[in-house]
DNA sequence: GTCTATACGGCGATAGAC
DNA sequence: GTCTATCGCCGTATAGAC
């Protein structure tokens, strides 16, 4: 399925990705980047100038992938409750939690505007995505004329992130599942 | 309003919490925490026997305030949407995010069942309560006889938990303003 | 481009004096 | 109970050979 990656450079990138995932910014360190990319340490201070270096390419890496996916989400056919739903109910690995949005709890990247700046850029597709498939079933009778899609849209992404957040207090995905469940519930009933 | 802290120990805990809240476990340090708390680090390896033991007091700490907070706001007179918008509407700095929520973030502690335990019980205590006022409202007529009490619950918890990362990623309390306002209108919405 | 060697500070803890 | 000293390891690089 996934190609292996090519070169040193690409491997970096692609080992720094899962361990910030994973462990976030402070806990990812650069001998453990080079170690699970499989490459030297020289070979990393080739590529890039340091740990933020790295980071940010990273980072621009997982938001890239999650805004495609997003927008292939949201461009499927159907109407505005399906294409919705059809983001909420995605497979996720909830326990994992989102790979964009776990950066942002680090203080190290929400303090620098460069690396918080694809996180941002994210949400803001997804939220741009959300308020287009509000309106148009608003528009549609599928909702009611006076749902605000751009507060809902909000409501929805938290949904998302929270249900992350619940689900690793827990250790469980039950409770991201309750939570997206009870969303669309919700969207269901505002339907006058 | 706030009582200083007396002893070492109190000392330690709320400088231990602070750290925690902002820079999650791995970002924690002994040496960060007994300079923060005006302590010796003599006497810190005195209280307790050491960072894991001491992060198990400040967690439990800030568990028990956000549960009783939470108790509190929700036994207040109302009706259950008033008990809930109270809730969802309280004063909160969108931007430092929850003092509980952040700690599952970090895999030391989500994967650590002593350490995760404060965080599952205070998410299990607003779930409670969430699901009472819910199943009053129903009872009452306020919310549709079909909604969901324990999904939805889970939903609300969610939006405020996911409307913390949002607001982190603008680096702005709109986005958490807005998560919550949506929610608090699709209840609205689902009165019948 | 990749390698090994080296540096310096901080982390997490222990020892033992006071 | 609190203090200072010390420890071994790791984080985050830099240097210079190959």
């Amino acid at each position: 399925m996934t190609e292996p990656p090519r070169d040193a450079r690409e491997r970096l990138i692609e080992g720094t990705r899962e361990l910030l995932w994973e462990r976030g910014y402070v806990g990812t360190s650069p001998t453990a980047i080079w170690r699970a990319s499989g490459v030297g340490q020289g070979s990393m201070y080739h590529h890039f100038q340091g740990k933020p270096d790295l980071v940010l390419a990273a980072e621009q890496r997982s938001a890239e992938q999650m805004q495609r996916d997003i927008r292939a989400c949201f461009a499927q056919e159907g109407s505005a409750y399906e294409r919705i739903s059809a983001y909420l109910l995605r497979e996720r690995d909830a326990l994992r939690g989102c790979p964009v949005g776990r950066l942002v709890a680090d203080p190290e990247i929400a303090a620098d505007g460069r690396l918080r700046e694809p996180a941002r850029e994210t949400f803001a597709v997804l939220h741009e995505c959300l308020v287009s498939a509000l309106e148009d079933g608003r528009n549609a009778g599928e909702f009611a004329a006076d749902l605000d899609a751009v507060r809902t849209a909000s409501t929805l992404a938290a949904v998302v992130q929270g249900g992350y957040t619940l689900a690793r207090a827990e250790a469980s995905a039950e409770p991201y599942e309750r939570a997206v469940q009870g969303a669309l519930a919700l969207l269901r009933l505002a339907d006058r």
